[in-house]
DNA sequence: TATTGTTATACTCTATAACTATA
DNA sequence: TATAGTTATAGAGTATAACAATA
């Protein structure tokens, strides 16, 4: 009979988080490829879902990215006709980035394969599981 | 009253995952700095705490890594006196790799760091939520 | 002069391909 | 000829620093 909490680095959650976190990512980069998106973009117009960014450094803030990135992901979006820059009039260095129908649609799809492989990943699960642990990454992802 | 599930990509178990990986490798990262390592090393040597290497080869489809990158990690780790590379004397190709004294010793480091930050990171969830999450993940990380 | 967005550059990580030694 | 390890090279991703436009 093994102790409940384990023996060693792999039994801890750090490392299990960060083990999962990689494989959920280059799934998930895998699924939404055909879509001309990475995970980033993703997470970017995820960001802007919400609320529009009053500016792409006020975004790179809020993202805990660099504000250049935030330029080279926002230009592949404006690419694809998902976001779109239009200059803020009272301060014309600015540029607001807004989410288009055609990102959300984007992003809608991105849930739809998110939500497909969820089921993948978590199928070893009993639902009483599933409910802990969505339960307990909502308090952990702050929501 | 919202949802259990909620709505959005962000409610996702691939993006909470994807997104508490992020974070819990770059803190792992940032705490490990000071011992010379990094999360990729502490992977290599978790890999090899349970048994020494047959060859680098092995090693690497186990980790699912690229060999070049093996011997990159084990260049260092070996530098560091943390894995011992012996010629397997039946087949002078392949090397052998070892976890040494020291090698365990910086891994049980680098499992206190990790139940450190444990804390650190799980420290909104209540002592169920806890338990219901490494069960979670136990299953999830095939323990 | 300070700030926003952009561009240029550099650095890190990792994989692929070429090479050496051994089988 | 095939395989293990190594080395060389290249690509992706991202940050830092220099630059242009606006305030």
């Amino acid at each position: 009979m093994s102790d409940v909490k384990g023996n060693g680095l792999p039994s801890t959650a750090v490392f299990q988080l960060g083990t999962l976190g990689a494989v959920a990512e280059s799934r998930f980069a895998r699924a939404v490829e055909g879509l001309g998106l990475k995970p980033k973009h993703a997470g970017l117009m995820t960001a802007l879902a919400a609320v529009a960014a009053e500016s792409q450094q006020e975004l790179a803030a809020r993202l805990g990215v660099a504000p250049s990135l935030v330029v080279t992901l926002a230009d592949q979006l404006e690419a694809l006709g998902a976001v779109q820059r239009t200059r803020d009039v009272n301060d014309r260095r600015r540029q607001v980035l807004t989410l288009t129908e055609v990102g959300r649609a984007l992003l809608a799809r991105c849930e739809a394969v998110a939500r497909a492989l969820d089921e993948e990943l978590l199928a070893d699960l009993t639902p009483r599981q599933r409910a802990a642990l969505a339960e307990a990454l909502g308090v952990l992802t702050g929501r």
